[in-house]
DNA sequence: TTGTACTTGATACAAAGTATCATAAGGACA
DNA sequence: TGTCCTTATGATACTTTGTATCAAGTACAA
């Protein structure tokens, strides 16, 4: 009975490594420890990290990261298409569908922050419309709406 | 023959500075000359400032302004509505539809720097709609997008 | 004109991001 | 498995962007 690959279900960090190194091999890119280190950070915290979250959080493990690395990293990870940037919280979050250039959406609760990253089709429509109408060949696409979830309006705290 | 309040055009720095005026009495808030100078400085720009730029600008004829002072009065004037921050550029820009609270999309040409300021009901209905969909309740939508104006892609410069 | 709550200016600081360059190391190839 | 070359890193210094605090000043109502 042949085995098959290997049937045990892959951990997230796995997974998300595994792509990083398909990513990197097809385009000729290089797989090295900072950007393997980063990548699994952004993974464990679940949620968007500042910059210098992550480079604490990097040092206190390796202790020769800097700042100037960080960035250069996120860059990096960020033309793969694997990391996002949210303008308006100024912090990086791992991408959730990370299967190939798309135009993304963030939500954003205002009350316990908690980030969904959506990928509508009418609202990507509706963009690009609008860049149509006005003579915009668009390229890049920036949606960052903020407000109040539903657990978080549940729990009936006033404002 | 009865003369006309005032029959010729107000320039545009009087309208602003009145629509200022109007929205301060209406909320009780104080018209401040740091205020009336930021807006000026904006008007005559006609073109998204950073806060530094703005900052160099006043100083160049009061020379008392300090970073922490334009700060304050943008997110005064921002909190009226009739300035809006450009989250990917950090920077600030006069509301070119200053009549009420509205959910504003804006389109930056990558070439020449050029900003459009729309005010797009199919963009806000999508966002909007996705937010239920998500059991979000929004109250601020960033919408940047990111591209080549007409006339940058009319003169046919590669890339 | 006067009083006073709100705003400013001054200072100091914190957070976010970039430039430069000598050194290190990924990975192709022998 | 080791060599070599290209690219990325680490170290340093710096720039840009944004805030905290508090004494002094002033817009505007009365
Ligand atoms: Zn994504
Ligand atoms: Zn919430
Ligand atoms: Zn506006
Ligand atoms: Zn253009």
């Amino acid at each position: 009975m042949p085995k098959a690959h290997n049937v045990r279900p892959a951990s997230a960090l796995e997974r998300t490594l595994h792509r990083l190194e398909d990513l990197c091999r097809e385009r000729g890119q290089r797989l090295t420890r900072p950007r393997r280190a980063v990548l699994a950070k952004l993974l464990s915290a679940r949620r968007p990290l500042s910059a210098y979250e992550l480079l604490d959080l990097l040092r206190s493990e390796d202790g020769r990261s800097t700042a100037a690395s960080v960035y250069r990293t996120l860059d990096f990870l960020m033309a793969l298409g694997i990391v996002h940037r949210l303008e308006s919280t100024r912090s990086f979050v791992l991408c959730e569908h990370p299967d190939g250039p798309h135009w993304v959406q963030f939500l954003i609760c205002r009350r316990c922050g908690q980030v969904v990253e959506a990928e509508d089709e009418r609202v990507a429509a509706a963009t690009e419309r609008l860049g149509q109408r006005l003579g915009f060949a668009l390229d890049q696409h920036i949606v960052e709406l903020t407000g109040v979830c539903e657990s978080c309006r549940g729990s009936r705290a006033p404002h």
